[in-house]
RNA sequence: GGAGAGAUGGCCGAGCGGUCGAAGGUGCACGCCUGGAAAGCGUGUGUACCCCUAAAGGGUACCGAGGGUUCGAAUCCCUCUCUCUCCGCCA
């Protein structure tokens, strides 16, 4: 949510912020209905203030056994006018509040400007994609050669977009969870969560999913849950509605979770594969931190993503998202992608952004300087570090072997049992 | 799922339908006191919005949420949510 003080004192210079993200927003309409709704407001204020000095009166009056008949004639008029402006006072409300929870995050001015994809900017390449002496197979073909991808089964269970994991796939899958949770952990100092998978509605207008993106949900039928997306969703909403004191910050979070995506207009798009599926499991990393502190946080928090792809021996380049390509609700979009073999491109396998003050104003969470101040919203960051089933799709493709064996990086084998190379059966 | 109890300021805890944003305590901040501290004394101590703004100031709303009764609701009525206890069920 943007400061509404902001798009009233500097409309034109907001709307052309917003412009640069693509799409159109009118903020004149908005600000009419604001102007509106602050006249309302004052003639509200104005005869309640008055029913209370003259209730207050006739309470003397009766204490003193003297006359208010004139007084609670006036009364009489008074409350079912005050009634009205106060249900239109509401309405009005609920209509600006409606159109501000539509409106998304204004970019850092550092993030470059584009329309797509195509104008992002690579940041920066860590390692070398691999060279075979055979054609790389895709993941799908790997994964089920060695047994361990299942799609068929998912289909079976589910449908299309969900897939089982068999044997070692389920296995490398829990060692890439628990490697990622300790690296995060032991040496980045994240705090570990584990937090419900569902969550409410208003759980998830705060990290801004909702109200404007419901058909990306998951929703349960019979109660008021929405299965969540992203763990961004449970562990940002740790501090909703909370003054934190400014000593508690920075908070840094990390947690596995689940990840629930219809994937509503993805039709067509990566339809075999693990690449993009209905459920999939991400580690996830969160940060609370001051508003001076967020752009330096978003810097390390995505080093932090990074040196999962490093530790697991994986190229990929660092890209930042240009202002047509970011999310809803970031000021600031760092992507990792991966390198993939059997695709010959790098694909998004992290998205780390600062959404500076947008979801803090949205679910209240603040914090209040040692100076004793005012509270004023938090900063908050999220990234996937990283997610879960493309970096197994990263393994199977990058470590493949011309006999259709897989070699486990050295960081993950400790998880395994020291297991050091999928075999086919 | 059944039965009961509860929800008031950072925390604890009062609150006959009228002057209650709310007693009292405690915590915290500042000041006095002290060689220093404790104790003691004094002052202050919620959030949001609006008006006015240089500052000060003024107003409105908020006692879990929403509705109702009333000239007037923290207080009465209804609905909902959450928490706790007991029973049932269950991993």
């Amino acid at each position: 949510m943007l400061d509404i003080k902001l798009i009233r004192d500097r409309t034109d210079w907001v709307e052309e912020r917003l412009r640069t993200r693509g799409g159109r927003h009118d903020l004149n309409a908005f600000r009419l209905l604001e102007t509106e709704k602050r006249a309302l407001q004052t003639e509200t204020e104005q005869l309640q203030a008055e029913r209370n000095a003259v209730s207050r009166e006739v309470g003397v009056r009766k204490q003193r056994g003297a006359d208010a008949g004139e007084l609670l004639a006036r009364m009489k008029e008074l409350g079912p006018r005050i009634k009205e402006l106060e249900s239109r006072l509401r309405a009005q409300e609920e209509r600006l509040q409606a159109l501000l929870m539509e409106l998304p995050n204004l970019p850092h001015p550092s993030v470059p400007l584009g329309a797509d994809a195509n104008d992002n900017v690579e940041v920066r390449r860590w390692g070398t994609p691999p060279t075979f002496s055979f054609t790389p197979l895709n993941h799908w073909d790997v994964g089920e050669r060695l047994g361990i991808l299942d799609f068929a089964a998912g289909a079976q269970i589910a449908g299309a977009r969900f897939t089982v994991l068999r044997g070692a796939g389920a296995r490398l899958t829990r060692a890439l969870i628990s490697f990622m949770l300790d690296l995060h952990t032991t040496e980045h100092g994240y705090t570990e969560i584990l937090p419900p998978m569902l969550a409410s509605a208003a759980a998830l207008q705060g990290t801004g999913q909702l109200p404007k993106f419901e058909a990306e949900l998951f929703a349960t039928r019979d109660d008021p849950f929405y299965l969540i997306p992203t763990a961004e969703v449970p562990l940002t909403n740790l501090v909703r509605e909370r003054i934190l004191a400014a000593h508690e910050l920075p908070l840094k979070l990390t947690a596995w979770t689940a990840c629930f995506r219809r994937e509503a207009g993805a039709a067509g798009q990566d339809t075999r594969g693990l690449i993009r599926q209905h459920q999939f499991d991400k580690v996830e990393l969160v940060q609370i931190t001051k508003p001076e502190e967020s752009n330096q946080a978003l810097e390390s928090l995505t080093r932090d993503a990074e040196q999962v792809l490093q530790r697991l021996e994986l190229p990929y380049r660092t890209v930042a998202l240009c202002t047509g390509d970011m999310g809803f609700a970031a000021a600031k979009t760092y992507d990792l992608e991966v390198w993939l073999p059997g695709q010959g491109r790098y694909r998004e396998i992290s998205s780390c952004s600062n959404t500076e003050a947008f979801q803090a104003r949205r679910m209240q969470a603040r914090f209040r300087r040692e100076d004793g101040n005012k509270a004023e919203p938090v900063h908050t960051l999220n990234g996937s570090g990283v997610a879960v089933g493309r970096t197994l799709v990263a393994i199977l493709e990058n470590f493949q072997q011309a006999d259709g064996s897989v070699i486990i990086p050295d960081a993950l084998r400790p998880y395994l049992g020291g297991l050091g190379k999928l075999t086919m059966a």
